[in-house]
DNA sequence: TCACCGCTGTCAGCAAACTGTAATATATGA
DNA sequence: TCATATATTACAGTTTGCTGACAGCGGTGA
């Protein structure tokens, strides 16, 4: 999962780096609003961490842009200044989640998890597919109540597919979400990834649609 | 728009609804935790807004059985207890948004606005004509409720004409739709997609109207 | 320092699936 | 009935995704 973060403290700015990349997100961060408003319009970012206060333009000014122009990624909002009417603005102006400052890495993650959750269409925060279960606290994966043990890639590729079940997911969309340069058109670098995933989880998980992508299927209501 | 609440104060139970009334929901509010607990189990709401510090059963409890449940309604936390670990912990158990007592009666509905407003992003669009069925997500048609295997080109077709359904298609549209780059007039290749796909599908859901194009008949209306 | 090890991307070969064409058969409507 | 539109079938070239092998990289421990 990609990440964009924007602040211009340089002491948060890493210290949330640093976390979110131990998490096992792709990071990408920048301290001007104006150059993480452009990423974030050309670029493709599971979620956005977007500080409120910043030089050049404001962050409001960025999520209010992103919006207008059908960016609907969620975004989660920090900001110094707590006062509620502040809240009620940043909301409706489209953020997914605010969160004041200071506030714990911790609280950080869990509402940073919510968001992507939400945003693929999940309401617990484990998430059971036929056998096989996504942790994501824990960042494991387990069939039949057994850890699979994966590489970073391939946790990346399966929380990802996973959190996103129900739908088909293109291949480019995947290589995009899964490292922070593109791949080139001629790698197949994405199905090795899925190749070997598979390998370690059961055949039914991850569906070819040949030409299209790769769907999970839905989560299993009981 | 019906919304539950369940709060055991009295004095912001009733400011809440009137609130919420005012805004135009229908509200429906309960004290215990265990009987709200059954409402939202049993009846369908568009958002809850549910405190955490209840009588006889725990807020957090209430919503972790109805996740647990399937129930994805968007819900809202209240809570005094103020500190992180607690937010994390009623996030990861599915909660969609968490407001600190005291709060303005303003920022309760701005937050209930947007996780409204993001619930309603998910809803998945499916259509069904007679006994087929088309789920657009997950690029899937089934009949009867099994999963016909479909090529790219086959999905495409099927796909554009459940989505027109009602209207009679030109080949001409067809084709051009497919992105079949070289279509003379010469060439069949619709004729026989259209072939392929009816071989795997009822054979009342493609009409042909000879010298017009193919219809599927209109969606039934339940 | 060096050897080892796991991770990850690249490549080439393979098998299966896909798709347009053309030849032929069938249906339709004037 | 005849002309024409549509169906069916077989075929072959192409595309697509899968697989196993391999090499570069960085970390780790002797």
């Amino acid at each position: 999962m990609r990440v964009l973060v924007i602040e211009d403290d340089d002491r948060i700015r890493s210290d949330v780096q640093t976390a979110l990349e131990a998490a096992g997100y792709i990071v990408d961060v920048e301290a001007s609003g104006e150059e993480g408003w452009f990423l974030g319009d050309t670029e493709t970012y599971g979620a956005v961490v977007l500080d409120l206060g910043l030089p050049q333009m404001d962050g409001m000014t960025v999520l209010k842009r992103w919006r207008k122009a059908g960016r609907a990624m969620p975004v989660l909002i920090l900001t110094a200044r707590g006062t509620w009417d502040e809240r009620v603005e940043g909301i409706d102006a489209g953020a997914d989640d605010y969160l004041p400052k200071p506030f714990h890495v911790e609280e950080l993650l869990a509402r940073l998890r919510a968001i992507i959750r939400r945003s693929g269409g999940n309401a617990g925060s484990v998430i059971k597919i036929g056998e096989t279960e996504l942790d994501e606290r824990q960042m494991r994966v387990s069939v039949r109540g057994v850890a699979v043990k994966l590489s970073p890639q391939e946790y990346r590729l399966v929380s990802y597919m996973m959190l996103h079940n129900g739908r088909v997911i293109p291949q480019q969309e995947l290589a995009e979400h899964l490292q922070s340069v593109h791949f080139e058109r001629e790698s197949n670098a994405v199905e090795v990834l899925v190749a070997r995933a598979r390998r370690k989880l059961p055949n039914a998980l991850i569906e070819t649609r040949r030409g299209f992508g790769y769907l999970v299927p839905n989560e299993r209501r009981e």
